[in-house]
DNA sequence: GAATATTAGTTTGATTTGTAACTAACAACA
DNA sequence: TGTTGTTAGTTACAAATCAAACTAATATTC
């Protein structure tokens, strides 16, 4: 058996990872020691506040979540009175999403932090790196 | 409120983790059908066929992984007989990990696999590409 | 060498996730 | 209309994860 280059740290589905975790930490302990709440809520707080009013269905195509995942974290949120759901009169089983002022005071804040996370994770990258790391994780993310 | 160009898709931590996500579920299935693994146990076993045995609180280092996720591993790694671990005479709590012969071949067979699987990945990038996309990665982890 | 602290690893109970079955509303078509 | 199919979303149960407490072995300190 030859000598194989092939290592565990250059296999991409667990870079990625290995990655995703390192850097998901710092900004995880934000949302959930302040707001408790979970990465899916997060999620979906966020496609409400970036995106504007959708359905919860637009949230799992958007964000590639199950609606059962999509699901939950709506209850919650609703919960923590950070959006509210208004039932659409042409089809009754479609709610229009929509975050609450108290929900969108919560998305500013964590909009802020995730913008500042992310330039001090860039800080790490030079320009062109950064273009071609974006560049790279569309392209999997598209696969 | 001006207009903003930071988007859900530029955080790093969530394109991260929809990157890792988009390219561990090919892999996944292979692990999960072909041997009814779980990815923690993968990974233990990879570690141990490719760097040799080891004990458990070594693997928790090498692969970031949480004693109990490791504990849980060795034991569904060692009810499907791919390792067995002999104790440490000079140190009774520590007990040396190894696959078995059976483990071995478990272990060449995803090695391969995760081989031609990367290698497919890759094929969607150019080399420069790959090259800086490793080096951030790497980048990432070490923080 | 007895008491205390660390370390490796396991177990336990609570939380979270995944899968699949379910309900309710709408659509298509006979 | 009524039967069948599809879609949006929920619920229920099993599986997996996390945090914290625990056990057993070794190390340290007095």
């Amino acid at each position: 058996m030859t000598e194989d280059e092939f290592d565990l740290d250059r296999f991409l589905p667990y870079a990625l990872n290995q990655a995703a975790e390192a850097t998901s930490v710092g900004f995880q302990k934000f949302y959930r020691q302040r707001y408790g709440m979970l990465r899916t809520e997060w999620r979906v707080l966020f496609h409400l506040g970036r995106y504007g009013e959708m359905t919860a269905k637009a949230i799992c195509g958007r964000a590639s979540l199950h609606k059962t995942k999509v699901s939950r974290a709506v209850n919650a949120l609703e919960q923590k009175r950070y959006l509210s759901g208004t039932p659409q009169q042409q089809d009754r089983r479609l709610e229009t999403l929509s975050l609450t002022r108290q929900g969108r005071v919560v998305y500013a804040d964590l909009y802020q932090t995730a913008k500042s996370y992310d330039a001090a994770l860039a800080e790490n990258f030079t320009e062109q790196e950064r273009e071609v790391l974006n560049r790279c994780l569309e392209k999997l993310v598209k696969l």
